[in-house]
DNA sequence: TTGAAAGCGCTAACAG
DNA sequence: CTGTTAGCGCTTTCAA
């Protein structure tokens, strides 16, 4: 069937091993040698089967990318970066969606597992250690992308959650807010719990605001809970409801604008909105979005950059890697 | 290292090959035999090399999948349908972006025949007859997505967008619109000259209106291109200018709508606006947008089953599938 | 119903 | 600098 090693060696006279050389840039071949086998591959349009290479290798240039849901603009654009970054490093990623079922996720990593991924690529909502425990099964290196191993075992490409959180609501308290909403969305319970919510506890008390319970609010990243919780914090009297809005994605947080809207008052006049994800949602949106810019593509490019040097086993200075984030503002805040 | 066939075979004291028949179901096994290797299977937590096996029966349960750009709605949306249908017959998809280059496009066909994957599902603006070409080389099986084969060779799966199109100008004709912006994105090329374009002539000449070229536009599928192009019509005289604008996708349309706004003018009454893609954009702005349904997520699954069929050579009735479609009537329309 | 054995196409010692 | 050879882990005849 399709050309193999052993024809383009039949016909260049030299034996496998010699084309063998050749293909991975193997020093060791004279130069002349090397001319005659290069003309009969492009003449022979030789291409490697990458199957057999893997096997013989043990190296199947291809990585595993678990994510939750690829139709969501986070991890997308995040995906994009991988593969990107894969391609300049001569890997393919294999790709699938867990869609956050833990169940599924471990399913996945076996799967990777059976396809000899030289690397795997994990994002998700949580680490568990029954992760930790198929990850080892896995026998090659892991890294997550915007997602934090508690035990800081794992290497990992975040933004600092807890100081883009305090520095937002900072930020809103400085403009005299003392009554704050802070929608959540299905974020990484553990980035949620450990990073956010002291982190904006913090800066509240910092300008002796009480964290309120009642104006927090549990989304699930869709523009509908936006609109939801939207309607929630208007219910409350003018006098006790929150004056300004923070909210984990866009998509809720274009909810919440609409939602404002829709009962007649206005953006950012008697509500600011600030969001933390920063897609191009933001800039389309009247009034356009002000948000902490999540550098999602380059946490996914950065993921796989250390993905490669941990593959080749390079040494690395630091495994857990926070990408500097910067504030946008837009129309939704003053 | 991992443990092997090999050792499952000795671990219940049979020979390689039956251990193979139980892991692939292969009828011809004592039932009392495949139950002691099962039980060793799982004891020894044996899962098959994927790479060995691939080399042994040229088959890699693994399919390319040749993208513009993951990180666009359209795309990624599609390419969700794939992984689900994908992942229900145990295939695996290598997934990669091409940004619509013809020479990447065509690089990345030939990384998928090293990779030796079982068929492909290729996307993209235009089909060359290098592509074709390219196509032949693979040696499986290829459909398009959301892309026509001018030729009707390749198997494809698409909604019938010059109907779509005769439609939603039919709508606005009928509404009493005689001036109908239609604003272009980097539509596949083939499509919008074939089916789009001439459709919305002949909708237009049944009713003694004329197809204006300076009621056309190309956009670039942006937010931006759409705000642009809204310049463009609002700069004509209020006389000439078009009252209904037809966008060829929602970002654009997004564009559209806000830039009429920022004018101080009002959708729908002062323009109409219907948009041609429905990603959940449509349901995120104000007012909220019109729009044909493509169904983006069915395109890529009905691709994929389709593929499947083709791959194990099923016998089908029609290879160039046309999907339904729907026009849904939201804010943008009165 | 089972086993033996020959590959699949390539890499990687090892020897020369 | 080049060739020989032994696998990589599995599937698949072919015989038994």
């Amino acid at each position: 069937m399709d050309v193999t090693i052993y024809d383009v060696a039949k016909a260049a006279n030299v034996s496998m091993a010699t084309v063998s050389r050749v293909m991975n840039g193997n020093p060791n071949v004279k130069p002349e040698t090397r001319k005659r086998v290069q003309d009969v591959i492009k003449e022979l349009n030789y291409r490697p089967n990458a199957v057999a290479r893997g096997l013989a290798s043990k190296k199947t240039t291809t990585i595993g990318v678990v994510i939750p849901d690829i139709s969501d603009t986070y991890y997308s654009e995040l995906t994009r970066g991988i593969e990107d970054v894969a391609k300049m490093y001569q890997y393919n990623i294999i790709l699938t969606n867990s869609d956050k079922k833990l169940d599924k996720e471990l399913e996945l990593i076996n799967d990777m597992s059976s396809k000899q991924v030289d690397g795997l690529l994990f994002m998700g909502d949580e680490l568990t250690q029954a992760h930790r425990t198929y990850f080892e099964g896995l026998k090659v290196p892991v890294v997550l992308a915007g997602l934090l191993d508690g035990k800081n075992e794992i290497p990992s490409v975040n933004i600092d959650y807890g100081q883009a959180t305090y520095d937002s609501m900072k930020h809103l308290l400085k403009a005299g807010h003392r009554k704050i909403g802070l929608i959540m969305g299905n974020m990484r319970q553990l980035i949620l719990k450990k990073y956010i919510i002291p982190s904006a506890e913090k800066a509240l008390s910092e300008y002796q605001a009480e964290f309120m319970s009642h104006y927090l609010y549990e989304g699930d990243n869709s523009y509908k809970s936006g609109l939801e919780a939207t309607a929630v914090f208007l219910n409350m009297s003018p006098a006790t409801r929150p004056t300004a809005i923070f909210v984990l994605n866009d998509e809720m947080a274009l909810g919440v604008i609409h939602g404002i809207q829709d009962h007649g008052l206005n953006v950012p006049n008697d509500f600011e909105v600030l969001s933390f994800e920063d897609t191009k949602l933001t800039r389309m949106v009247r009034p356009t979005l002000s948000s902490v810019v999540q550098p999602m593509y380059d946490i996914g490019a950065v993921s796989m950059r250390l993905l490669t040097k941990l593959m080749r086993k390079e040494e690395i200075a630091e495994t857990q890697i926070l990408l500097p984030y910067r504030i946008e503002f837009r129309g939704s805040t003053k």
